[in-house]
DNA sequence: AATCATTAGTCATTGATTGAGTATTCCTAA
DNA sequence: TTAGGAATACTCAATCAATGACTAATGATT
């Protein structure tokens, strides 16, 4: 059971589709090739995230058992281990911390805690929301004096407050959407 | 002379610095290595940089030449051949395609557009503006029906369309802007 | 005099990503 | 009915990207 801890991150979603019950590979790949819900924002290859669950298992996030089917391959069934449930409960909870993490990473997350429920869902809302706020002060410190000395540095700080004002406007989309997003 | 055209993209803005005069890579290096101007949007590692460099050599954009010095170590100076020139100025003006490449590559073709003038660089805001409405619209259809039905989906695009709309906002304060940006 | 940053670039290794392959079985339509 | 294709389930080799460490000389600093 080794414990690297290497610098894993998106991948963690993929705990979340064992969160309920074992999952074998070829399914969550079905999850994921419809461009619905977490297919929406994440594709992967059939061979990449075959990859991706290698390395949860080497890291100690899941363990592997193998089903013997009669007639069909046999399968790899993949079950959280203690460490992959609560690093799963607490990746779910934790805002990202850039905004290009946004995208991929941060609906990735929203999508699981949307399954949990309300408050799951309005707690990330909430922890997001309070990151966002801290980058927008700091870049719009950070702009300030670069209005008329640097003018493209000026504009690529207006770039990021511009998305991030808009992450937050869409924060409280999310938050009136929440009692019909559930499942 | 090889010419393969693989899928290059952001390494294209390596050709906007050789574009007035041959460089060597360190000195590439040092202008991306302090947050200002395209070292702002832009992170790349020493060795990144090589590898990129000796990329565009080996698919022919640029040359080099050795340039021996008497007491440092020798340079080797990167120069854009007639193919890397001309693959620069489309590059430049061409507008991204996809909402992940606003972040970087489209910074990058701003960055120097701007460098190369008013016009040049009103030229991209333009494409770039048509480019983001027709993704605005596009997406609109898309979410309309969704809003009911998979609430999950239909916030994934407000999202988008969110981002979008502050990208156009933006586009609009760099128009204002533009007389002053100019170096 | 010793130490540290600068100049300029290489290299080996690890990690990520891809496309293709495998082998069985089920379904469908001529 | 039988040929062809899609579905099931995963593996593998090969390429591509990225990282950290290294070299080796000079100049600057304390």
């Amino acid at each position: 059971m080794p414990r690297v801890n290497l610098p894993l991150s998106t991948e963690f979603a993929l705990l979340g589709f064992l969160r309920r019950q074992p999952m074998h590979g070829y399914e969550i790949h079905q999850h994921l090739s419809d461009a619905t819900g977490l297919g929406l924002v994440w594709h992967l290859k059939q061979s990449q995230l075959y990859a991706l669950l290698s390395k949860l298992e080497r890291e100690g996030y899941v363990t592997t058992t193998v089903e013997y089917q009669n007639t069909r391959p046999p399968r790899k069934m993949f079950e959280l281990t203690e460490t992959g449930r609560q690093t799963f409960q607490e990746w779910v909870q934790r805002p990202v911390q850039q905004g290009r993490k946004l995208r991929l990473d941060f609906m990735a997350k929203f999508y699981f805690a949307q399954m949990e429920g309300p408050e799951v869902a309005l707690q990330l809302i909430e922890q997001q929301r309070l990151a966002c706020r801290d980058w927008l002060h700091q870049l719009e410190q950070e702009a300030e004096p670069l209005r008329q000395s640097r003018p493209y540095d000026w504009l690529v700080h207006k770039f990021r407050i511009g998305q991030i004002e808009a992450m937050l406007a869409w924060l409280d989309t999310c938050q009136e959407m929440l009692p019909a997003a559930i499942h």
